[in-house]
DNA sequence: ACTTTTTTTTCCTTGTAAGGCATACGAATT
DNA sequence: AATTCGTATGCCTTACAAGGAAAAAAAAGT
């Protein structure tokens, strides 16, 4: 054989490929698909998904708060949607810590 | 009239008392009782059921976690279980809050 | 004040609607 | 030959609500 192969990471995967990851039934995939926007994996022209490893990553989300968690899909689908606006809220708490260390290195220069 | 009665905090509300502050049915708190530890109100001979505020205030929890915030009930449950844990995780955060005010006390006595 | 009657509240058991998928299907691709 | 699709339907569990009898409370009668 005059190249060994080498293992690339996949730019896309099947919903098989994707069900078998966690270990879940193809048909939750396309239930979820239908009731989490966050989820759309690309198509062709008959229908066919392809995932890349965002939509996984995407997946893995919905799969943590409602299989480990414990959310129903509804909580899920509020908790992501908040968390949208819940990313501003951090900002303003590390805008706040910012503040506070100016502040403190100006307290500095006074000294 | 001699006494003007006094309005005094009551000690024990029935089922649907507490039922009516929450707008719910009555049927839903004897199930909740029934999947949650933490609510046991007390009960006369008869098996009639009194709840104090601090059931009150549990059941309050237990709403919050599955109407509000949308958990199923088996994952209320398990909240409530690690809230027992994660109450250490919040005291460890303040704590840790603390001896960095304590610090910055420090610092400003040698100045 | 004390029965009697009516209304309300309670209990527990059983019924049930919705949630959350899985299965089944023929058809279209690969 | 195997995978995939969409859609339809089936189905088990979850999460309660309704039903019905018994008891307590309130109202009414005497």
């Amino acid at each position: 054989m005059p190249y060994k192969e080498k293992k690339v990471e996949k730019l896309y995967y099947s919903i098989s490929e994707v069900a078998e990851m966690f270990n879940v039934n193809a048909s939750l995939i396309r239930y979820w698909e239908k009731e989490f926007d966050i989820i759309k994996p690309h198509k062709n022209k008959k229908g066919n998904r392809f995932f890349t490893l965002d939509d996984i990553e995407n997946f893995h989300v919905i799969y943590y708060l409602v299989k480990e968690l414990g959310l129903t899909l509804k909580g899920a689908q509020k908790k992501l949607k908040e968390n949208k606006e819940g990313t501003i809220n951090n900002f303003e708490a590390v805008k706040t810590l910012k503040e506070i260390k100016t502040l403190l290195l100006e307290i500095r220069e006074e000294i």
